[in-house]
DNA sequence: ACCATCTCGACCGATTTTGTCAAGTTATAT
DNA sequence: ATATAACTTGACAAAATCGGTCGAGATGGT
């Protein structure tokens, strides 16, 4: 399950992709129905990330760097998330030992989960936002 | 990532893998390095599920009710953490209505997250322990 | 210079995670 | 029979995470 934040964090996201100009926290809050100081961090979380930019004073906003058919889901998941990897040792991002294993490479919990891991991971690196936008409605879906 | 629980359960299934006799809670807990307690109630929601028996009294203990190769992760990260689906509403096994969705056929977070479901899914529910066991050293993996 | 807007960091209650513990109940070897 | 090793249940609790709030400040168009 991802987080509220991530689910907060996808709907701003695809409420920037229908424009160029800078949208006000406070627009994509009301239209989303997201807490608008939450949906602050939010934002800054992914501008720091560098998939947002944003412009301050009067007629200020975020808007989107890249066009949304370049933004994949997994970079949003891991930006506000964290690792999307099963396990931390199988993580290609951030990659970490697990606390309780002693010998990696006889690992037994890695071995099972190397598959599952690399499916993921191809499934979450290789959707974008344009995906979602095509197939909006279920029954007129659009295949790739 | 998964929980520290699920892998103590994913590991008592391996322990178990080898042979048909009971095992020891305590053995188990000890050859793993898992706190008894705890594993006390793992292997109770793996028993109430389905997955595992156990006979009480001396010579008890835990062993599996399937073969090993008839046991998938999924079924283990199902019942120890619950739904695997990324949305509650894209999950078959325990579907249930986003809190905050009002109309589910036009979810654009839901139509973003279809196949990276189905991706997931897939990947737990194909992959079995005989694998893990096969595939212990990652050198010497063996295709299915 | 103004002021709407973004930025930063601290804080906070509720829930989940990761266990621990006590008090039973059950089965079986002897 | 009965001692005993083992399973079962439910309550409890510290620590981490989640979901969100708040105050004060920095920034930049007009």
């Amino acid at each position: 399950m991802i987080s509220q934040k991530a689910k907060y964090a996808l709907r701003a996201i695809m409420a920037l992709a229908g424009t160029k100009e800078p949208v006000l926290i406070g627009d994509i809050a009301e239209q989303e129905n997201i807490p608008k100081r939450f949906l602050e961090q939010i934002l800054l979380d992914l501008k720091h990330q560098g998939l947002v930019m944003s412009r301050r004073g009067r007629i200020g906003g975020y808007f989107l760097v890249r066009p949304p058919e370049d933004i994949t889901i997994g970079e949003v998941l891991r930006t506000i998330d964290g690792p999307l990897a099963p396990l931390p040792c199988l993580s290609k991002m951030a990659y970490r030992a697990c606390d309780d294993c002693d010998d990696e490479a006889t690992c037994r919990v890695k071995a099972l989960f190397a598959d599952v891991a690399e499916a993921t991971r191809r499934a979450l690196d290789q959707t974008t936002f344009a995906d979602a936008i095509a197939k909006k409605h279920p029954l007129v879906r659009a295949r790739r």
